[in-house]
RNA sequence: GGCGACGUGGCCAAGUGGUAAGGCAGAGGUCUGCAAAACCUUUAUCACCGGUUCGAAUCCGGUCGUCGCCUCCA
């Protein structure tokens, strides 16, 4: 069974091969630290996170980066993004820098988000920069104009390959200042001429600048990934001119194609709307987290194909945080019989279940990592087990501890919705020890037909947040 | 205007040639001291029109509609 992935590139679903078998190379498009984190955030590396998971469930030796860019993020007016943070704050450029991007990964940590191998920053890479630039410069793709240096998208045929858009087509930008020193108007920055009150900039050999937005990638993804590498990701919206002139810039200067898949995923709606700094309807990471566990927020980011848009909403992730809490007391509830299972070989039943589970989650995963199908086999999986554990007595160890297995594989290892145990805090064993012990004595208050203290018990520990069910072979607990 | 997606049951969403996965919501039922959970049953011919085919949600053409990008955004 292959792997098969769908790339923006050729526009075709292809059968995955790696540069060097075994290993896979990895870039993805990280975010300018200059606010929190949204939700938007949370689909493009959330979906991002599970297709690294799943590869590396595949047995790749996965290198995975993801630039942190902190420098050279133009708003439309012209202004570098981070220096009107910090104007506005009256604070150092990078002390804001530090700021967002520590918050980005506590955000990115909290959802379960595992962490880039080398999360290389732009400010860090100027050198690197500017070499490219000047082999651009050295190769005719690019010119010198006042201090600042643009590529020559004229001299790069093929510009224009992945987006689909053609040079003629381009309307003129409307930054007239910049427009009148490029020779053609598509033509993009690669080096910036420091303005007077510009207080981020090095030198170079064109004098006192800044580097531009894409030419970071370039650099940076050939240093840690070489000429060519594997799969390059991002957000579909920076589609065009971002990743179209990454390519441009690292083809033109390396000779060599930039990445062999590219994967883009679908943009995030909020309400319907599309959601953007200037339009100021954005909802943050941990706005999100208040409301919502860190697993239901990526059940609903996964219950989608990573390329589709989706619309966040609260019903929408309310229904998922639904469809997750099912598979969860599922888990919970295996979990607890184990604690007190026969010992025993696995059943030839479960033996079955498990296999076919996973080879199904297997084949829907190695479709273009079609995580909602793979979503649906787990739901699948959790109505046999609720079903075994309901109508056929108790299992054996080994039939429990299998089923706990595949949870902590697939549910956990790869979609990263189920935890290896549940959430407590540091008290976390004399939390449980006290729990069970109010339910044995909520257990003796029922034989009794003391319906009064045992419902008072179940509804007080509720308002705490613990839920108990009673099953025909005891009661067990979880938090809400 | 250009480029690119998309339009599947009340909602979300898989499915890309052989008579429609899954979740949520709704209805009925089983179980239960009650509750909760779970399980069972139940609701679609796939925007519309035309074409190709023995056969299409799935391919081709057209119509309508939604969205993204073309300017900062993941």
């Amino acid at each position: 069974m292959t792997l098969k992935i769908y790339n923006v590139l050729t526009r075709k679903k292809e059968e995955f091969v790696p540069l060097v078998e075994g290993r896979v190379n990895m870039y993805v498009c990280g975010p300018t630290v200059y606010d929190y984190s949204h939700v938007g955030h949370a689909k493009t590396y959330g979906n991002f996170d599970v297709i690294v998971r799943w590869l590396r469930y595949l047995g790749y030796d996965v290198l995975y980066v993801q630039n942190i860019t902190d420098v050279g993020h133009m708003l439309d007016t012209g202004e570098d993004r981070v220096l009107k943070k910090a104007r506005q704050l009256s604070a150092e450029p990078m002390q804001i820098v530090e700021t967002y991007m520590r918050q980005y990964f506590a955000d990115m940590d909290a959802l379960g988000i595992q962490r880039p191998d080398i999360s290389p920053r732009a400010s860090g890479h100027v050198p690197e920069q500017i070499e490219m630039i000047e082999e651009l410069i050295a190769k005719g793709h690019a010119y010198e104009v006042n201090g600042s240096v643009y590529f020559d998208v004229t001299s790069f045929p093929e510009y224009g390959k992945l987006s689909g858009r053609v040079l003629e087509d381009q309307e003129e930008g409307s930054r007239e200042a910049v427009r009148t020193e490029k020779r053609h108007p598509a033509d993009f920055a690669l080096w910036k001429k420091a303005d007077p009150e510009h207080i981020l900039h090095w030198p170079s050999p064109w004098g006192e600048g800044y580097p531009g937005w894409h030419i970071e990638c370039s650099a940076m993804a050939t240093k840690y990934l070489g000429p060519t590498f594997d799969i390059h990701g991002g957000g579909i919206d920076n589609i065009f001119p971002h990743n179209e002139c990454e390519i441009a810039q690292s083809e033109a200067a390396n000779d060599e194609p930039l990445a062999r898949y590219w994967m883009l995923v679908g943009s995030l709606t909020l309400d319907g709307v599309k959601m953007s700094k200037s339009l100021g309807n954005t909802l943050t990471v941990r706005e999100a987290l208040e409301r919502w566990p860190a697993e239901a927020i990526r059940t609903f980011i996964l219950s989608s194909h990573y390329s589709s848009p989706i619309d966040f909403s609260d019903e929408a992730v309310e229904a998922a945080r639904k469809g997750w809490q099912r598979i969860w007391s599922a888990v919970v509830l295996v979990r607890e019989q184990l604690r007190r299972a026969p010992e025993g070989e696995i059943s030839d039943e479960v033996d079955v279940l498990v296999d076919a589970t996973k080879a199904a989650f297997t084949e829907k995963m190695n479709d273009d990592f079609n995580a909602p199908a793979a979503l649906a086999v787990l739901q699948d999986f959790t109505r046999q087990v609720n079903t075994l554990l309901n109508e056929q007595g108790p299992q054996t160890s080994g039939s429990l501890a299998a089923i706990d297995q595949l949870y902590r594989e697939l549910g956990g290892d790869v979609l990263g919705i189920i935890p290896d145990e549940a959430e407590m805090g540091a008290d976390a064993e004399r939390e449980e020890g006290l729990i069970r012990l109010l339910i044995e004595l909520r257990a003796q208050a029922r034989a009794q037909k003391d319906w009064a203290t045992s419902d008072r018990i179940r509804d007080q520990l509720r308002e705490l947040g613990v839920v108990l069910e009673d099953r025909p072979d005891g009661t067990i607990w979880k938090f809400e």
